[in-house]
RNA sequence: GGCGGCGUAGCUCAGAUGGUUAGAGCACACGGCUCAUACCCGUGUUGUCAAAGGUUCAAUUCCUUUCGCCGCUACCA
C-alpha cells in the first residue's frame, strides 16, 4: 500500500491583479509547514496555483485590451516569480484553465447532476447592466445598484443549482463533532453561526450569453460554471481524483487547506458539501488566517497603502520577510504591517539576537582556536542548562507547528538564542582566554557552536536561506536535502573541521 | 437587529477551572562587559487588569448591566 503523503494547499489565487502581501503570507505559511513535514521525513504534496475564470478576470482582461487567456497568461508568471523570490517549495502549480482541471470539474458536475444534487431552476434577481452583476434584493441601495447607483433590472434566467440545503444538517453536525475541522475556534463558531440560518442552494451556472469565460457545463452547453464551484475542485483535480487513483489515495484526505478569512464560507460550507455529495472524505483541517492591516486600516489600492512584496524582498531579503510575517502575529489573527515595526523586529531579533550570536561566536572560534571546531569538553552548570534548553526545543516545535502556531515556535527558538547570549556574558570567554583556561574555553565554544548548528536547522522551515547560510558559516557538512530531524539525531558538529565565517547574516538597519 | 469576541504597563499583546509581590517584547533610565552588527548582560519605573453592581472568606479572573471597539450574519476571489 502506498504511503500517505502529507498534503497541504494554499488557495488558488485569483489573478485579476498582481500578487500582494496577503498572497505572500498564505504561501509562506504553507511553505513553512511543507518544509517542516519534509524534515520529519514525510512525503509532502504542497499544491498551489491560480484561479483564472469568472467575471472579474474577464473585465480585467478587457481593461487591458487582451483576450482573457492572454491576460491570465501575463499575470500567472508574476505569482510564480514571487514564489521563486520567497523560496516557496510547492510541488505542483495548478491553473484552473488547464485541461486536467477542466476535465475534473466537468466530471464532478456530471456526477452530481446524475446523482440529482444539481437541478435546473429559474433564477430571479436584480441585474445591473453597466456592472454586469447580479445583486440580491437585500444589497440594493434604494433599489439601485450599490456599486454604480444605476437602475437595476429584475430578470429571471435559467440556471443550475447545487443542493446545499440538502446537506446543511449533516454539515452542521459534522462541524460540531469535529472540533479541529475549522480553525481557529472562533472561525468555527462563525460557520456554525451562519449554518443556523437556512442555507440557499448555490447557483453554480452562468448563461454564456452573460458570461462566457468559464468551464462549460457538460449537460448544459449554454452555461459555464460559477467560479467558486470551479476553483474549489482544484484541491482534488490537482491530486488525481478521477484520473490518477494511486496519487489520489496517497494524498487524500488533505491535511491542511490554508486560506484567508475572507474565503472561509466557500471553504467551510460549499466545499465540504461538494465533497460529501461526491462521496469523498473531507479534508482534515481548514485554517483561516487573518489579514495584514496597513497602519490600522485595511489595505486597498484606492488608499494607496498596498505593500509590494517584491519591494520588501528587494530591500530586506526574503528571510527577514518570511520571519516577520510568521513571527509578528499569532496565526489566525489580523496583524499590522509597517516598515517601522518591521525594522524593529529585524534589528531586535535577527540582527542583535541571532545574527550577532553567530557572529560573535564565530569570531571567538577564529580568535581562540584558529577557526577550528573544538572537541566537546566537560560541561559546567551553565553549559548544561543551555544544552537542556536546546534539547527541549524539538518537542516545542513539534507541539506548536502542527497547529500552525508559527509565532510560538519561533519564540521557542529565540528563547534558546537568548540564553546562549546570556551564557556568553556570564561565562566571559575573553577572560578565560586571558587566563589561559583552554579546556573551559573549548567546552564553552563547543556548546555555543552546537546551539547555533541545531538552531540553524530548526530555523530551516521558517527561513530556509538563512538556515543554509548559517550552515555554511558554521562549516557544517550538510546539504539541503539532508536537513531532517533524523540527521539532527546523529549530531552536527565535527571537531577538527574549520568554520567558515562570513559577513553578518542580518546587518542592522539604520532607520535614522 | 441576531450571534460571537474584545477593552490588562507609553506602545503591541500574554495570562489565570477565582487565592500570596499581574507578565513578555519594544520604548525609557541607570549600571556592567568588550568576543560581537553602537551589540550583549543586569537592574529599575509606570498599571484603580474599561465603568458600576452582584456572587464569594477572596474577583482583574464568574454573573448582570452600562460605555467603547471589532468580527460574522452576501451568488462579489
Amino acid at each position: 500500500m502506498g504511503k500517505k503523503r502529507f498534503y497541504i494547499t494554499s488557495p488558488l489565487y485569483y489573478v485579476n491583479a498582481d500578487p500582494h502581501i496577503g498572497h505572500a503570507y498564505t504561501e509562506i505559511a504553507c511553505d513553512c509547514i511543507a518544509r517542516y513535514e519534509r524534515m520529519k521525513g514525510k512525503e509532502v504534496f504542497f499544491l498551489t496555483g491560480t484561479d483564472e475564470h469568472g467575471q472579474k478576470i474577464l473585465r480585467s482582461a478587457e481593461d487591458n485590451g487582451k483576450a482573457p487567456i492572454d491576460f491570465v497568461d501575463s499575470v500567472v508568471p508574476k505569482f510564480k516569480d514571487l514564489w521563486k523570490g520567497l523560496s516557496i517549495s510547492y510541488d505542483d502549480f495548478i491553473r484552473t484553465t488547464e485541461k486536467r482541471h477542466v476535465d475534473t470539474v466537468q466530471k464532478v458536475l456530471a456526477t452530481l447532476y446524475k446523482k440529482g444534487d444539481i437541478y435546473q431552476d429559474e433564477y430571479k434577481g436584480f441585474y445591473c447592466t453597466p456592472c454586469e452583476t447580479f445583486w440580491p434584493k437585500m444589497q440594493l441601495e434604494d433599489g439601485l445598484c450599490p456599486d454604480c447607483k444605476h437602475k437595476v433590472e429584475e430578470i429571471s434566467e435559467t440556471n443550475y443549482f447545487f443542493k446545499l440545503s440538502k446537506y446543511q444538517d449533516w454539515l452542521k453536525n459534522y462541524i460540531k463533532e469535529t472540533p479541529g475541522f475549522i480553525s481557529p475556534g472562533f472561525r468555527r463558531n462563525e460557520v456554525l453561526g451562519y449554518l443556523e440560518e437556512p442555507l440557499n442552494d448555490l447557483c453554480i451556472s452562468r448563461p454564456n450569453t452573460r458570461l462566457s469565460w468559464g468551464i462549460n457545463i457538460p449537460f448544459a452547453q449554454d452555461h459555464v460554471t460559477y467560479v467558486w464551484f470551479d476553483a474549489l475542485i482544484n484541491y482534488i483535480s490537482g491530486c488525481g481524483w478521477g484520473s490518477d487513483d494511486k496519487k489520489f489515495k496517497e494524498c487524500w484526505p488533505c491535511d491542511f487547506h490554508v486560506i484567508g478569512k475572507d474565503i472561509l464560507r466557500p471553504h467551510a460550507v460549499y466545499w465540504p458539501i461538494m465533497l460529501h455529495a461526491l462521496g469523498v472524505e473531507l479534508p482534515k483541517t481548514i485554517f483561516a488566517h487573518g489579514w495584514w492591516m496597513m497602519g490600522g486600516s485595511k489595505m486597498s489600492k484606492s488608499k494607496g497603502n498596498v505593500i509590494d512584496p517584491f519591494e520588501i524582498i528587494e530591500k530586506y531579503g526574503q528571510n527577514a520577510f518570511r520571519y516577520f510575517l510568521l513571527r509578528e502575529v499569532t496565526f489566525g489573527l489580523d496583524g499590522t504591517f509597517s516598515e517601522e515595526v518591521f525594522i524593529t523586529r529585524f534589528n531586535g531579533d535577527l540582527a542583535n539576537d541571532l545574527g550577532n550570536l553567530l557572529n560573535r561566536t564565530l569570531t571567538m572560534v577564529e580568535k581562540y582556536f584558529d577557526g577550528v571546531v573544538p572537541e566537546e569538553g566537560d560541561m559546567d552548570e551553565q553549559d548544561k542548562a543551555l544544552d537542556d534548553k536546546l534539547k527541549g526545543l524539538p518537542a516545542k516545535i513539534d507541539k506548536f507547528l502542527p497547529e500552525l502556531n508559527f509565532n510560538q515556535s519561533l519564540i521557542s527558538v529565540w528563547e534558546v538564542i537568548n540564553i546562549a547570549n546570556k551564557h556568553i556574558e556570564v561565562s566571559k570567554p575573553w577572560q578565560l582566554a586571558k587566563e589561559n583556561k583552554i579546556e573551559r574555553l573549548k567546552a564553552l565554544m563547543h556548546i555555543l557552536l552546537k546551539v547555533l548548528s541545531y538552531s540553524a536547522l530548526y530555523i530551516y522551515p521558517f527561513m530556509p536561506g538563512c538556515s543554509l547560510e548559517m550552515i555554511k558559516q558554521l562549516g557544517l557538512d550538510i546539504k539541503e536535502k539532508d536537513i531532517t530531524f533524523d540527521r539532527l539525531r546523529s549530531g552536527l558538529l565535527k571537531p577538527g573541521t574549520k568554520i567558515n565565517k562570513g559577513s553578518p547574516i542580518f546587518p542592522r538597519i539604520d532607520s535614522n
